[in-house]
Formats: C-alpha cells, sequence, structure tokens
DNA sequence: ACGACCCATTAAGAGCCCTTATGCATAGGA
DNA sequence: TCCTATGCATAAGGGCTCTTAATGGGTCGT
C-alpha cells in the first residue's frame, strides 16, 4: 500500500516558497537557484494537477489548494527535521567501547577518568565481553583490540606493543639483597611460572630455564590479579610494562631491567572507517593518542 | 536558518525499511531493488552519524537510535501523504469556468445542468468577467472565449464559428404574410440596426443596406436581451445562430433564411497545455464536445 | 521613462541514484 | 556435514532528474 507520496524534494522546495511567499528568497535559502524553485514548483503542480501558487506581479500568492497543502507540508518537515536533529545529536551520546579485559582493567580503567572529565556530555560505556566485535552486529563505537592491526573496513591506531618484563615489589627485591641480574629472579617465587613471557624472556637474558620447570602454578588468569600478588610482595610476575607506568612511578613496583619481550601483537584502538569523523568517535581518539602516547616511555 | 535537512529520499527508504524490517521487503514495496535500499540506508547512516540498522544473520533490527528516529519519520510521512492526497483530491472539488458573457447566458446558462448531473461531485463556478483571463494569475481552471484560437500555452478546442442570421417570432412573420426573401425582412422593426452584422448579412443576401440608416438605434447590447424582444414580436435580430437552436426547435424563433454571416472569430474551449489531464478539467472537455456537437446542425 | 526586482523559460551539463551482477554469510533441510 | 535458499553488501555503469546559466517579460518605484 505505497502512498504514491510527491516528489519530496519539490515539497521541500514548496514549503520553502510558501513560507516566503517569494521564489527567490526561497532559493536564497535552499542555496539554489531561483530557476530550479520555479522547476520545482511547476513539478508540483502538475503532480498535484492543480496551480500552487498564482503568479502576481511582485510576489506569489498560494492558491486555495495550495494553502490547504501549505500547513500540512510545514509540519511534517518540521517533525522530520527535529527528528533528523535528536538522531544526530544523539548519535553523540553514548560512546560504547568494546575492549579486551586485560586493557580494561589495567589501563582504561584508570584513564578514562581524564576523558569524562573532559568530555562530559558523552557518557561511556564499556562492553568486555570477550568474542571479538563485529561493528555490522553490535551497536559497538569503537574497540580496543590485541592483534596485527590488520582488520578490513576497520581504521587501526597502534596504541603500544604489548611488551612485557618481569616486576616486583621493592620490598621483596630488598629480601634478597637486590636484584642484580636476570638470573636473581629465580631465586624468588615466579608468578605464574607456565606462561610463555617467562621461557622467552629468560631465553632473551640469556638464563636456562630449566629451573621454571615443576614450579606449582600460581597462575591466576589476567595480569591484574598477578600485579595485585606481585605489589603485595608475593612473587615477581611478568607484565605488560605499559599497564603498570603508574604503578612504578609511584614505587609500587620496580622493573628491574631494561629488557623488554616482545610476542609480536599489540593493542589497538579501531572503529569503522566510515565513522571517523563522529564528533564522539573523533574525541575519544583525540583524548586516548596523547594520553597513550604521554605515558610513560 | 535552514534546517538542515537530511536527503528525504533516503528517509523515505529508511521508513519503508524500519516498518519492515527488511531492505528487499522494502524495496519491494519501493518498487526499487535491494541495492538501492541498502545504498540509500548506507547513505543516511553516514549522514546521521551513527547506524540505523544492526544486520543480523537474516534480518536488520534497528539500532536504538534508529528506533528512535522511525517513529517520528512515519508520522511526518503520514502527513505529507494525507497532505498531499488531500490536495490531489480537493483540486478535483471545484471547476472554475471563466467565460463570455454572450456564451454564459446563451448556451451556458442552459446547459450546464446536465454536466452536473453527469460529475455531481465537481462543483461549478462561473466567472464572467469581461478581461480576458490570465490562467497563471487567476484560478481558473478553464475559459471560453471569442477569437482566432490563437493563444500560446493553451489548448484551444473550436466549439462553433460565430454565424449569425435574422431570426423573429412565427407570429410576426406571419403579420406580413410569412417572410419569403430577405427584402421581405425589412418591413420589419429591425432590431438593433446598427449592428454591422445586419450590413453584412444583407450584403450577403444581396439586398441593398440604404434603409438600414436613419433606423432608431434600438441596441440592447446583448444578443440575449435582443432574442429575448425577438420572441417578443417586437422584431427581427440578428444572432448567432448556435445559441438559438433551442428556441427554434421550440417555435419561439424562426430562422427564415439558411444564408449566414460569418465574421471569421468563433467560439473556443481553453486550458493550460500542462494541464489538459486533469480530471475536471477532462471530464468538462469530454462532456462539452459532444454537447456542442450533437447541438444542432 | 528607465532601472530594479521578480518570475518564467530554455538549453546544456553535472551529479545522483538506480540497476545489474556478483560475493559473502547464515540458517534450514537432507 | 553438505547443499540450497535467503538476505545484505559492493562494484561498475548508465539513465535521468535536477541544476546552472542566460535570457525575456512584466510591474513597480523613482
Amino acid at each position: 500500500m505505497s502512498q504514491q507520496l510527491p516528489p519530496l524534494t519539490a515539497l521541500r522546495v514548496f514549503e520553502a516558497a510558501a513560507r516566503h511567499g517569494s521564489f527567490t528568497k526561497a532559493a536564497t535559502e535552499l542555496g539554489m537557484t531561483q530557476a530550479a524553485v520555479s522547476y520545482q514548483i511547476k513539478l508540483l503542480e502538475e503532480r498535484v494537477g492543480t496551480p500552487l501558487f498564482l503568479r502576481k506581479p511582485r510576489q506569489v500568492v498560494l492558491t486555495e489548494t495550495g494553502s490547504r497543502l501549505a500547513p500540512a507540508v510545514g509540519d511534517a518537515f518540521n517533525i522530520l527535521g527535529e527528528a533528523y536533529a535528536a538522531a544526530r545529536a544523539g548519535s553523540g551520546g553514548t560512546l560504547c567501547i568494546s575492549t579486551v579485559l586485560t586493557f580494561a582493567s589495567n589501563w582504561l580503567a584508570r584513564h578514562i577518568g581524564s576523558f569524562q572529565m573532559r568530555h562530559p556530555a558523552i557518557a561511556v560505556r564499556l562492553d568486555t565481553s570477550s568474542h571479538m566485535v563485529d561493528f555490522a552486529r553490535e551497536e559497538v563505537d569503537i574497540g580496543i583490540r590485541s592483534g596485527d592491526g590488520a582488520w578490513p573496513g576497520l581504521v587501526s591506531h597502534l596504541l603500544f606493543r604489548a611488551q612485557y618484563t618481569p616486576m616486583l615489589s621493592p620490598r621483596l627485591a630488598d629480601s634478597i639483597g637486590g636484584v642484580k641480574e636476570p638470573a636473581d629472579l629465580l631465586k624468588l617465587r615466579i608468578l605464574d611460572p607456565t606462561d610463555v613471557w617467562w621461557k622467552r624472556w629468560f631465553e632473551l637474558a640469556n638464563v636456562p630455564t630449566d629451573s621454571l620447570e615443576g614450579r606449582p602454578d600460581t597462575s591466576m588468569g589476567s595480569q591484574a590479579y598477578e600485579a595485585n600478588a606481585a605489589m603485595a610482595g608475593q612473587g615477581v610476575a611478568i607484565l605488560t610494562r605499559k599497564f603498570f607506568t603508574n604503578e612504578i612511578a609511584e614505587g609500587r613496583l620496580i622493573q628491574p631491567f631494561d629488557l623488554l619481550g616482545d610476542d609480536g601483537h599489540a593493542y589497538w584502538l579501531v572503529y569503522p572507517e566510515a565513522r571517523r569523523n563522529v564528533p564522539k568517535i573523533r574525541a575519544f581518539r583525540e583524548w586516548i593518542l596523547p594520553e597513550i602516547a604521554d605515558f610513560g616511555g
């Protein structure tokens, strides 16, 4: 039951012309030429079957039919305009971030406050579901992902590489007279000794990894938990360095060696290419990139 | 303060898609391809700045933004559609005829009833103002004019030529023992002897016109009045034959001679070319042309 | 009477929108 | 599990509407 709607552009032109009582002024408002207005009105008149304007010497005036049509058209366009504007504005209201849990708990949770301070009008919703979000199927604005940065259709900004290095509390280090060389770490309890990062890091450091075998599995499943254990002095953890810059700065953890492991993957900010200029996405991008860059070397 | 309205065609497509929850069905309803719907929705989403649909496996569902936008757009299009339909229908309601007075009083007044019988939904308004109507400046649907039928931008249908001939009442004819030849008329009182038609007609009839000079001027300014005078037996009038076919058929007037004068002009039905298919105009045209043709030879 | 203003009209060109054709993903059935 | 049907996305190309630009007519104000 299609309503057989009239040519909509013609209606819009008609509405403006009716409001102004002038084709020229309507043309100016709509950013087109007077000839275009004249053409569109004539088109609409032919569709309706009757003139809508009487062409008087220095002005045009609505015919009876025209004056019945005009207010309704005006109302309709007002509704349309308001709804559209609301949708446009509303689309800036909530920023939905889908992020890997590690990043959310180790970095975002502690920094998102400064984003909210800067953009109080943007509500932030975090979605830490584990699956890789599909922007076409879920209402998500931006994602933070771990991977190689190559996702078709998405813009990817490198946040930082996932470089890892051992960390422990100062007190624990002191307890063995300081950590001077990598092998010293083996004197301590290794948090999650089954983590492949440990094996790789000791190999980078040219330390035999035999003694890692057989140690009790203390895996806690998350860097955040292991970091807490390390800060509590319960052992030495191997952690993503960037996540704990604050703790190091505050002296709650120390990074005894500059040596960094790198498993090749990284954290990326991603969003659909088509939406790169959406205000809230732009706002987040322009906040997080400098924030990450400033954030420790 | 232009509202910066969205692309209207895209909105119409969006409205249909939202209603159906399917691009394919929306395409069917709108009579276009699914690809076109997809294109328009994408366009609109880019303008709005946020997706309006989530693409689920076998269907599309509105996002939050989309579901806020949809009802308002639906309302707006309903208003638009109704107003447009009303204007379209309303344009068929009244037929305004601008006509020369002679035609109105001598022909139209007696025949218009049959048009109204056939089209009871069409109200007829007659405008017998004397100036030649300008369809661009006045709310007039059709005109009946006297002239040569060449008016740019207008369609002209010949109604009949303005052929004139003497007419008188049967009683008056009998009073002089019948009118046998044109010269007999000069025995009678000539209604409006200054009318150029008389001179021309007598010339056609090879009758000297000298005796027309000096007769009292009985001009009444209108054929209708002169016809009434003739029917009352007050004299012989020279009249447009077509206008008085009825009176002749009913025996109230007689046309003593077949000889017809013709001053070259005629009565025409005219209307703007662009409106030839407007229902009420078509209805009038399709009524009057046969009506005139049937109407006496 | 002349200039300013406004609308109508015309021809030519640009840009949008639609179509066709194809690909991808999912769901349902065998 | 494979196959088919369904639904949406995408790319390329062409038709067509609409715009632009230029011109003319008509009226009002000076």
